[in-house]
DNA sequence: TGTTAGCACTCATTCTCTTGGAGTGCTAAC
DNA sequence: GTTAGCACTCCAAGAGAATGAGTGCTAACA
C-alpha cells in the first residue's frame, strides 16, 4: 500500500525556498539550486524526491519535463497565507526594508503636505507614487459618496432658467451640477430654498437624501411647494448622477517590465482594463466585501476581473474619515513581491487616513 | 552628363499607388504589384526604373535590398499635401464613405444629446468615440480657461475658517476651490464680497483677472479692505491653479493593432505618454500655433512629442464658444488612413461646436 | 529613346537538424 | 531515509539549406 503524501515541515521549507527563489529570478527553479540555497543540507536527489511530492500535492508545477518547478496558484496561496507571516518576523534584510519604508513615507508625506485641496488630485498622485515605488500597475477608487454626509448645499442662479447647485460633502469633496428649471426664481426664493435645503438635508448621506428627499421636503416646503419640487427632483438627480465611482489608475506600462505579461495580447487587455476604469468596479466591490481582512490578496484566477487571470492583485481599503472609504489596488505578475506590496499598502493606507485627518484639522487645506 | 531626375506626372501616379497600397496592406510594395495595380499599363521592369528614381528623390525607401518599397516621411508629406486633395474629389467609394460618415455623426449626436452637463464628461466621451471609430489612439484637450470669461462667482462659508469659492465660466464650466482664511467672516461680509466680486470681475477672462485683480479691487473694497485682500489672494491663486490644461485620452491600446508600433519598447513609451497626459502639452501648443490651417498633420519626426517619432499625429482645433478652444488629436502609425482621419476630425470639430452651442441655447443642459 | 524580357543576385523568412545543457526520474548502494 | 550515478527528456540556440519575393542590370525591341 502506498504511503500517503503529506505536507510536513521539510516540504514546507523547500516550497518556501522554491517560491522565494522564483519571485527573485522569475526562472523555474531546479533541485540543485534548492540543495545549495537552503540550510537543510540535503542533496539534490533528495530535493527531487520532495519536489515530486510537492508537485503531486499541487503546490508546484513543471512548465515542461526538463525544467525546474514554478509555484502553482495553490502554492502562492499557501505562501501568502502562511509563510509570509513568518518571514515578516525574521530579521533578514530588516534594515534595508526600514530604509525603504522611510523613503516611501517621506515621499508620501511630500505629496500630502503639498497643497492638494482636491481629493481627486491627491488620489491620482498617490496612485502614481505607489506605481513608482512598486513597479506594478496601481489603481485607487475615490471614496464612496453615497455613504458620505452632506455638509453644505447651495443653489444660486447663474443665468435665467439655470440654477447652479453646489454640494459640499464631508471631507470637503465638492460636487456641482447645473440644473435647468422652467419657472422663475427670484433672489428671495433662492434664499429660502437654500435655508430649507440646508436645514433639512445637512448631515444626511446622499443615500438617505435620495431615499427620503421628496417626502421629507414636501412637508416643509410650504408655499413654495411647486417650485421646490422641481428643484428637488433636479437635485435628487444630480446627487444620483454624482454618485458614481471615480477610479484613478497609474503605472499601466509597468507591466512591460514582466515578460510573462508583456505579449501584445495580454498587455493590450490589461492596459485596456486600466484605461476603461469602470471595468475595475468588480475588483473594488469584492475587495470591500472582504474588508475586515484588511489587506486582500487575489492570485491568478481568484481575481474578480477576468483580464487579470494571469496577474495577482493586492488590495487595501482606506478610510479618510468616517465612512469615506475607498480601495487601493496593486496589479502585477503572480510572482510579485507580495511582502513588499503588502507592507507598502499598509503604509499608504495609514498615511492616507492619517494625513487627511490632519489636513482637515489644521486647516491647511 | 547624367540626366536630371524630376518628379513628373507618371512618377507621381506611381508614388501615389505605392502609398495607397502600403496604407492598405502595411507590407512593402513591389514593382509587380504596381504594374498590375495601376491603369498605367507598364511592365514591372519599367516600374522598377521609376521606383529607383523615386528612391533617389527620397520619396520611398527600401527596408532591405530584396524588399519592396515603403513611403518615406517625405513621401507621406507629399501625399498628404498634394495627393489627398485629388483623391478626396474623386467619386470612388464615395457612397460607402457617406454611409460611414452618417453613422459617425449619428453616434456623435447620441453622445451630445445625452444629458452630459459636464464638459469633462463630454470630451472624454468624444475621445472614446473617436478612438473607436478610427482605431487609433486619441486625445482631447479641455478648453483653455485663461481666455475664458468669468460668468459668476460665489463665496460661501462652509465651516469656520473655510470659504468655498465657486466660479462659473462661459460654457458653464464650473470650478471650485476651498479657501482657508484666518479672519472671521459674517454673513453680511460674505454677501458684500460676493456683490463686489461679481460686479467687478464678471465678464473678465481669468487672465485679465489674474493680472489686474488686486489693484482693481482695492479701489472698491472700502472698509472691508483687509478681509477682501485675503480672500482676493486666495481667489487669485485658485484661479491660477485652475488654469492648467485638462487632457483626455482614449484608445491607447489601439496601437497594438499595428505591428510596427506594438513591440514592448515602443508601445510602452507611447502608452506612457498617453497616460502621463501632461507630456502631450507640446503637441497641443504646437497644433494651436498652426491653427489657421484648420487641420494639422504631423508625420514621424515632425511631431513635437519625441516618443511619437514613429507615429503620425493629426490634430484639429475645436471651438465651443467664443474663445473656448481646445485641441483634438489622433495618434496612429505613419501609415494611418489620413483621409478618413481628416474627415472624421472635421466632423468632430463641427459637431462639437455646433452641438455645444445648441445645448447652450435650448437650455437642455 | 522609352519600354520590356530575362537573368543573376540579394536577403528576410522559414524549416530542419544538431548540439548543449539544465533538470528530471529511477535505481542501487550506503 | 539519503545519496550518487546514469539514462532520458526537452528547451534553447545556432547552423545550414531551401524558398521566394523583389531588385538591378543588360540587351533587345518598337
Amino acid at each position: 500500500m502506498e504511503k500517503e503524501v503529506v505536507l510536513d515541515e521539510r516540504k514546507m521549507k523547500i516550497l518556501q525556498a522554491i517560491i522565494k527563489n522564483y519571485l527573485e529570478t522569475g526562472e523555474p527553479v531546479g533541485s540543485r539550486t534548492i540543495s545549495k540555497y537552503t540550510d537543510l543540507n540535503l542533496s539534490s536527489a533528495t530535493i527531487r524526491n520532495e519536489m515530486a511530492d510537492l508537485e503531486e500535492l499541487g503546490y508546484i508545477v513543471q512548465p515542461h519535463t526538463s525544467a525546474g518547478r514554478i509555484p502553482s496558484d495553490k502554492g502562492y496561496r499557501l505562501y501568502v497565507d502562511n509563510m509570509m507571516l513568518e518571514r515578516e518576523a525574521s530579521l533578514l534584510n530588516q534594515e534595508a526594508k526600514l530604509a525603504d519604508r522611510e523613503k516611501e513615507i517621506d515621499e508620501m508625506k511630500e505629496f500630502l503636505t503639498e497643497k492638494v485641496d482636491k481629493v481627486e488630485t491627491l488620489l491620482q498622485n498617490m496612485a502614481k507614487m505607489l506605481a513608482n515605488n512598486t513597479n506594478y500597475a496601481t489603481m485607487i477608487s475615490g471614496p464612496h459618496l453615497h455613504k458620505n454626509k452632506l455638509k453644505f448645499i447651495q443653489l444660486s442662479e447663474v443665468e435665467d432658467g439655470k440654477v447652479l447647485c453646489v454640494m459640499v460633502l464631508e471631507g470637503n469633496i465638492i460636487k456641482n451640477k447645473i440644473i435647468a428649471i422652467d419657472e422663475e426664481l427670484d433672489n428671495e426664493g433662492i434664499l429660502k430654498l437654500n435655508i430649507l435645503f440646508n436645514s433639512t438635508l445637512n448631515g444626511l448621506t446622499l443615500e438617505e437624501i435620495n431615499l427620503g428627499i421628496i417626502s421629507r421636503m414636501n412637508m416643509q416646503a410650504g408655499k413654495q411647494l411647486n417650485l421646490a419640487r422641481n428643484v428637488l427632483e433636479a437635485v435628487a438627480e444630480a446627487i444620483t448622477s454624482e454618485d458614481d465611482l471615480q477610479i484613478y489608475t497609474s503605472g499601466a506600462t509597468n507591466i512591460f517590465k514582466y515578460p510573462e505579461l508583456s505579449d501584445s495580447q495580454r498587455a493590450s487587455e490589461l492596459i485596456n482594463t486600466l484605461e476603461e476604469k469602470q471595468l475595475l468596479t468588480n475588483l473594488i466591490t469584492d475587495s470591500e466585501s472582504e474588508e475586515e481582512k484588511g489587506i486582500q490578496i487575489y492570485i491568478g484566477n481568484e481575481t474578480p476581473v477576468k483580464t487579470m487571470k494571469d496577474c495577482s492583485v493586492v488590495t487595501a481599503t482606506y478610510e479618510l474619515e468616517d465612512g469615506l472609504k475607498g480601495t487601493i489596488g496593486v496589479i502585477g505578475p503572480k510572482r510579485m513581491d507580495y511582502e513588499k506590496v503588502v507592507e507598502t499598502l499598509k503604509n499608504v493606507k495609514n498615511q492616507l487616513s492619517h494625513a487627511y485627518k490632519k489636513e482637515d484639522t489644521d486647516g491647511d487645506l
